[in-house]
DNA sequence: AAGTGGATTAACT
DNA sequence: GTTAATCCACTTT
């Protein structure tokens, strides 16, 4: 399938991992497969700040197999299962340092056709508001994990500035401890894709 | 064996 | 529209 996006450069994620979370807001993630292209705007990230954050798979830097990729250089894609779900996260912070932010919803952009074959749900706004969701709906998966989005058939493409972006908890961390209140979400406000 | 957190469905106001 | 219960598969201990 020919591809009219063109990837953010690799030094668009050199970047603090809190400011890049809200530079994030209004790009567009692309997946390319051979059948199709199908891409979402961006509309809610959050941070998740490694060493310090309970919150993180990383926290007090815990390297696993699962974890390894935030270790490395930022831009790469960070795909971790949970239960029948798959979550994609941009992997950010400097070598060394196990930051990475999560892609909780996007904005259905284009290959809505195949996003709804992959997922039908009766009303579109369900399709992609929420980090589950997304991923089957865009075709992403674990065989993504490591790529990197500014050179492979999963990109984050510029697309339109955000009119307002709000900050507030994060959602889905309530055992965390400290960490739960923590205002590292990220989200375009009154836009309907929003998880919540 | 234990821990994980989103999605879906059901029940309620 | 909001809350509650249940499902699920994989990772780490």
């Amino acid at each position: 399938m020919t591809n009219s996006f063109t990837p953010l450069p690799k030094e668009f994620y050199e970047e603090p991992t809190l400011t890049l979370a809200q530079k994030l807001l209004g790009c567009v993630l692309v997946k390319i497969t051979d059948e199709s292209i199908t891409s979402g705007v961006i509309v809610e990230t959050e941070a998740y700040l490694g060493a310090i954050d309970r919150a993180a798979h990383s926290f007090q830097n815990r390297r696993t197999k699962r974890t390894e990729i935030m270790f490395s250089e930022p831009g790469l894609v960070y795909t971790y299962q949970m239960h029948t779900h798959c979550l994609v996260n941009v992997v950010s912070g400097p070598i060394n340092t196990p930051e990475a932010i999560l892609i909780r919803a996007v904005e259905p952009y284009t290959g809505i056709h195949t996003m709804l074959k992959r997922r039908p749900v009766p009303l579109i706004k369900n399709l992609t508001n929420g980090p589950g969701k997304l991923t089957k709906a865009l075709g992403i998966g674990m065989e993504d994990y490591g790529k990197p989005f500014y050179h492979s058939n999963i990109i984050i493409a510029k697309g339109k500035e955000p009119k307002t972006i709000v900050r507030g908890k994060r959602i889905g961390i309530g055992n965390s401890g400290e960490a739960k209140d923590y205002p590292y979400r990220f989200w375009v406000l009154d836009n309907p894709f929003v998880s919540r």
